[in-house]
DNA sequence: GCGCAGATTTCATCTGGTGAAATAGCGTTG
DNA sequence: CAACGCTATTTCACCAGATGAAATCTGCGC
């Protein structure tokens, strides 16, 4: 964002999409927060955050910050991958909710995007410090618990572990989801990094891992 | 969109929003066709796509063809997961999905969003010819069968019924959901209108008062 | 009261979006 | 294979419309 060579074909326009991802990144947030992520003028932010508001793509919350709007939900129609994604959303949620009530951290579905790992769905743990907000995000494929668990080669290996990679105090758990001889998925367990020793998660590893199968499980049946 | 009266505070910024409507409400498309659809020359339209492609929220498929890409669904995926919304349609989602297999239609959430209906979300029917889409789109309050379940003032009535509203050829079977003396959201049924006649579904107007029902139990052990 | 941190309005400036027209490519028809 | 129709693409002179610095307003804490 910060310095672009590449010649602006619209700015305006551009500016609005880069709201937009701002939103769906960091999730909600004030405007001035917004001019200071997105590099844009308040008054500039402002404008575009009202043409965006009349059209209800977000929407102005009682306490001046901006969410992600109903308008935005209708996007998730009409490509292929919507479906296949949905499919793999409504398949695992139930595992996930017994993942992160088993271990009461934050249990995630990741899917590959190009080359990155995209965030599906989740369900949140149980204990008041515990990860939120990522689904719908994407994060790299290198260096992280999740990119490692979804470029497996071989089945049946052992979960990938990963500490502060993304962000520093974050630490994952993931495990591969096989159909066929490819990975389709990969569960993903995350939460504070001081939760994340070695010592500490074993049990959370193969609850991990038997989520997994069981995912696989339900997909193998219903397709 | 046609002809607008509003002041344009955004011209290539509100056009961009059109395309990526356009694509979300009537699928992939080629350049003329959008550009005939949002009313916007060819040209600016070519541009508008480079950019909107560029970003990754449209891609450009072999045949010419425009599609939402994956930054659009990423979006969605965050905004269906993070809006205010969320645990009304986490605790509702599995009792949709059971009514659906159980009547073989659509099923519906929706909240009441300023004087329209919005769809939360969907579990789709098992049959063939099914109602698809909605999720995200917003209806009016009078004249409609989720209208009439959302402007309730009195429990326990009996569901809310229509042909042909909102558009010509949909049926729909509504009922509200209380939580406390207020109604929160309500279940609908769509299908096509011709197996929606009032003498063939008795089953489903009980299922769909069924559903309601246990997600108002749903929603009150969770709080 | 004062100061601070946001949100909001204003308006002179000029950039960056606009779109008609011309060009190129492609499949089809006589 | 020339002529036609349809769609994608490029160009460029023009000026509507976006821009953002500065001023103002609003609410909150001290």
């Amino acid at each position: 964002m910060a310095s672009n060579a590449t010649l602006h074909a619209s700015r305006s326009a551009e500016r609005t999409l880069d709201l937009l991802e701002a939103l769906a990144d960091a999730g909600p947030a004030g405007l001035t927060k917004l001019a200071r992520a997105t590099d844009i003028p308040t008054s500039t932010t402002l404008r575009h955050l009202r043409v965006l508001t009349e059209r209800r793509w977000v929407e102005r919350r009682e306490d001046d910050t901006y969410v992600l709007g109903p308008r935005a939900l209708r996007l998730a129609i009409h490509t292929e991958t919507a479906a296949t994604w949905s499919r793999l959303r409504a398949q695992s949620q139930h595992h996930l909710q017994h993942l992160a009530e088993e271990t009461g951290e934050s249990a995630y579905l990741a899917v590959r995007s190009g080359d990155e790992a995209l965030y599906l769905a989740t369900a949140e743990g149980t204990k008041t410090i515990r990860h939120v907000g990522w689904v719908g995000r994407a994060v790299p494929l290198e260096g992280t618990a999740v990119g490692e668990a979804l470029l497996e080669n071989e089945p049946a290996g052992p979960p990938h572990r990963n500490l502060g990679a993304v962000e520093i105090d974050v630490g994952a758990i993931s495990a591969a989801i096989w159909l066929g001889d490819r990975v389709v998925a990969a569960v993903s367990l995350l939460g504070p990094a001081s939760r994340f020793e070695p010592a500490d998660t074993h049990d959370s590893e193969g609850a991990v891992l038997d989520t997994a199968r069981s995912i696989e499980l339900s997909l193998r049946d219903s397709s």
